[in-house]
DNA sequence: CCGGATCCGTAACGATACTG
DNA sequence: CAGTATCGTTACGGATCCGG
């Protein structure tokens, strides 16, 4: 009787708290929805299939009861009610963004659907390779129109941010082109100038030289360090197959 | 019929594919364990007083097969079976620690039981909190004997690792203090210089430069930007109460 | 004693139907 | 459109048992 099922970790940990708010399942999927800009909570039902609108409903509160998330209404024209980070949600950036280039090593096996691959992803995990600042004071914006999608990435503190949709302000670059050959710049696969030549991508504002600054900043390339790792001891068994190399 | 239950998410983000391995209950706190240094079975157990050994058993083994974590042999005169983080799980390290960091912030509630405290934990996060890389030639290990558990410091490649257990290598430097004390030198709430003074420290090998250089070092400080949040739209409710600052 | 495996009652989840 | 209510299924927590 009175059994507190507990639900949370309970320790005195800051990792252990953190994921007494975030560790359940999707909810840092929906902060990693809410790093691209304020959605509606119809955008939130699309982005995760399987999720079912009570539970979404739960973990918004969660979030909201948290201070990670807040309900707001988008301007002027729209004036439709969307979820948003909060400062605290915000700074979530950082290490979900770390957890993710962690998994850009490991292997696409059967269970990854190749259909829910979106450009507004792969930018956000570009975003997250960046490894030097720009100059702090540029305040710019380009956008990518891919396929009926827009995205823009936004120069703040001398880093790009990623968010779904058009610019809000004039971007001092646009570019048009298909996912795949959006997927295979962030890759490295092509070069900007291959793919202007080959017309898989037309510039719609601004010069091939700022192109080319955006995907030199930007390497999605995680270079791991070895790591000699002195403590590990005489290993019995020299792990399975998977992702180590 | 023939459902997939799934379990995984399924979606092409490098995130959610570090979810799929990560992302169940308890499965980040074991790794967080396994940072600090190679536990055996029932340490595990010990650290999640409410994890029961099955579930345990079976994030291990999901672990071991993403080639996070593997099974090893203590040396020598030891001799016990452990787990420890590959390579792989070893390059979690700057992630999670970057999560704790955001959990530094949160308030702690009634659900956190102070007893769970543990000085190789705040260790841990201590060393996320380290700003600038040290010489990377050096290579030192500091102990701490804190009641009547060890733990070590470890510099590797300029930066401090955190290790449950005594230092495996003569330590430059080596104290001993309470759990409460610690706590406060970490909190930067006293000097090393007080708490040598106080008679709360003592210091069993190396000198009080040494220990002045460890906590000028590891500042265990969030250090929040503001994030002004240019994105933001006009605010229905101001978020009701907890941790925003 | 250690490292699990098995079993069972409860809480969380996924899907769908329903409502303001 | 933005959720809430309901229900069958899955995962979890706790205890017990078993082989080395």
């Amino acid at each position: 009787m009175e059994r507190v099922p507990s639900k949370t970790y309970g320790q005195m940990c800051p990792l252990a708290r953190s994921l007494d708010i975030l560790g359940e399942r999707w909810t840092l999927l929906v902060v990693r929805e809410l790093l691209l800009g304020p959605k509606r909570f119809k955008h939130l039902l699309a982005a995760f299939p399987s999720i079912g609108a009570n539970r979404l409903s739960e973990r918004l509160r969660g979030l909201e009861q948290a201070g990670v998330v807040r309900r707001a209404t988008l301007p002027a024209p729209a004036a439709v009610p969307v979820y948003e980070l909060t400062p605290l949600g915000e700074r979530l950036r950082d290490p979900l963004l770390r957890l993710g280039l962690w998994g850009l090593d490991l292997p696409v096996d059967e269970r990854i659907d190749p259909a829910t691959a979106r450009a507004d992803l792969i930018a956000l995990g570009l975003t997250a390779a960046q490894p030097e600042p720009l100059d702090p004071a540029r305040c710019e914006t380009v956008q990518f129109d891919i396929g009926d999608e827009a995205l823009h990435l936004q120069l703040q503190d001398g880093r790009f941010l990623a968010r779904s949709g058009p610019s809000p302000s004039a971007p001092v670059l646009r570019v048009a082109c298909d996912l795949d050959s959006f997927i295979a710049l962030a890759l490295r696969v092509i070069t900007p100038a291959q793919a202007l030549g080959d017309g898989k991508l037309a510039i719609l504002a601004g010069t091939p030289m700022a192109l080319d600054e955006v995907f030199e900043v930007l390497v999605y390339a995680p270079a791991a360090e070895p790591e000699p790792l002195t403590t590990s001891a005489s290993v019995r068994q020299p792990t399975v197959g998977s992702a180590d190399r």
